[in-house]
DNA sequence: TGAAGTACTGTAACCGGTTACATTCGATTG
DNA sequence: CAATCGAATGTAACCGGTTACAGTACTTCA
């Protein structure tokens, strides 16, 4: 395994220069940094990060950590993330860590100290614990706002608020808003903001949950959603309403109108069914370069992001067939 | 930030004896070891791994790669893989690599190089590349079969298998084997024994795909199923087949039988539906166990687990209701 | 009682990079 | 032409652990 000493020796140059061209290419002279370049590629030299981060504090590495993968929502947010950091030269690991807990803060600890920076999609526990646990180290948080951490959040509350708002307007008067997991910042914030669109009203907003952001979670909800007898359901996530949908129509009845999401639309042809999609592809390749400049800049003022998201109304709710939120 | 010389010399001992009471405690007084492991907790110590990585050749990071992660096949098999590594003290970290083309062999390798291990989803790759791409790194594959590489597979092949004999058997005569990822080896295994069950019989199995294992694949699919007028289904994947159904349902048409797995198939009550279990769970906990062991072992023979996958007919199509294949 | 173990612990080298500081050398300038 | 300066490179210390080897003290057994 070829170290850059090894390098240096092939390229004629000490290991200092050979170690610059790699970190700081703009101190060593072209004609130098091309020997050096020929000497590694010739031995198939690959830094030791160990080393690397030993000796300069810096891994190159970034950890994106998410509470869970069994929620679909969360894939487009970790491919945008990775290529972005990709892009930027640095590798990206996933981390599932729920960071709820004190007993978890070891282990989270350690990765904290192997990386340059996190990305943090932490929806569950309190401000004050998850401040406590990314302690110095630089971190952006997704889908979630604490005091003094930059993040970045696909603004979907303010499209729950705008669809409520519309389907009210469209006539309906029994809405049943289906909540995401037990503690979610952006359950809380559709909640409010699904709440807030139908408050001064004559319509009835009924919340049900939590539930997982599963397909099975929404089987099970359609029992308790029945009972309202809605005629539109805002499901927190798009698979939680297909769940509820699939119940309906497997127990041979007509389904309440559902919001989703254009894919799933598009594919089945309904164009008559609002849908909602944050980019999260978007949301993680911000969310990434904002770390990365944070990294560069740990004591710039913490930025929020807000992107938008997109509220598709369907042909049946307004003759727009798209508003940009 | 504690180094071990701090904690050393706080439990006046030697750096020696306080990096002993971490990494091999059995050769350190039960005495002294309480002393460097009180001096540590008062300290906040929490070793460096990157000096640990740099200096013992290990990292205590294991690594696992997936292709992507929008399957929710994976969660489970990241959770079960999860818990059996911080158990083993390991901490694990995900990976998104396809392990396909040799321009991104430069980025694995590095990530090869931070852990000690490697538990590998590689569904697609080619033997040849993914034997290459893993060099000498410790590693286990999940769901996958290379010559000379340790491996776990979940036995779903048999399970299609017999599922395929059982719908034949119960007098279904047209059935559509929905095909998971281009070029998966799973689905090359699965459809080769799909194909198996039905020769000999006058019962026609069809093959389509390649699909996604999403839902909406499985809405797009639905158009080429109904073209067949399968009276039953069998998808490479539950979203997948949940796709079709629905899309069935929706157009107001009565869907044929989709086999599902059994916690859909609870929630929806309907009992008269085959299902097909792996447990993803166990794969991942396997797989980290047998990683743990190879790394301990690196030369012992590459072992072939094969974990049974439950098919359970349902009632329309036998009176057992679940078998163990 | 002394030799040979045995069980711990300490000393110091080493892992493979990065970087502060020293050095060299050609260009610039008074 | 000597003094000054800056760019490029080299020297060597250092990051924080691990571990081979040496040393010490306490048993054990002839």
């Amino acid at each position: 395994m070829a170290t850059i000493a090894d390098v240096a020796r092939l390229a004629g140059v000490s290991k200092a220069t050979a170690s610059r061209t790699f970190t700081r290419p703009e101190v060593v002279t072209a004609e130098t940094a091309k020997r050096v370049r020929a000497a590694a590629e010739k031995l198939g030299f690959v830094v030791n990060n160990a080393a690397r981060l030993l000796a300069g504090g810096r891994s190159g590495i970034l950890a994106l950590v998410v509470p869970t993968l069994d929620n679909s929502f969360f894939a487009p947010i970790i491919a945008g993330a990775q290529i972005r950091a990709d892009a930027e030269g640095y590798q990206l690991t996933v981390v599932v860590h729920p960071l709820e807990s004190a007993s978890e803060i070891p282990a989270f600890e350690r990765l904290r100290r192997q990386v340059d920076g996190l990305v943090v999609l932490a929806p569950r526990g309190s401000d004050e614990f998850i401040r406590a646990a990314l302690g110095e180290t630089p971190a952006v948080l997704v889908d979630r706002e604490i005091d003094g951490i930059p993040s970045v959040i696909a603004d979907s509350a303010s499209a729950f608020g705008a669809l409520v708002a519309s389907l009210i307007a469209g006539g309906h008067r029994r809405i049943a808003y289906l909540g995401g997991p037990a503690g979610s910042w952006q359950d809380g914030q559709r909640t409010a903001a699904a709440r807030a669109a139908a408050t001064g009203t004559d319509a009835h907003i009924t919340v049900h949950g939590p539930y997982d952001s599963t397909f099975a979670a929404g089987i099970d909800a359609s029992a308790s959603v029945r009972d309202g007898a809605p005629t539109a359901v805002v499901p927190y996530a798009t698979a939680l309403g297909l769940g509820v949908q699939f119940a309906y129509l497997s127990a041979g009845e007509q389904p309440p109108l559902v919001s989703s999401e254009r894919a799933i639309v598009r594919a089945l042809g309904k164009e008559d069914t609002p849908a909602i999609d944050a980019d999260g592809h978007e949301l993680g390749r911000t969310a990434a370069e904002m770390l990365i400049d944070r990294i560069g800049a740990p004591d710039a003022p913490a930025a929020r992001v807000r992107l938008d998201v997109v509220l598709d109304l369907g042909r049946t709710l307004s003759s727009t067939p798209s508003s940009r939120i």
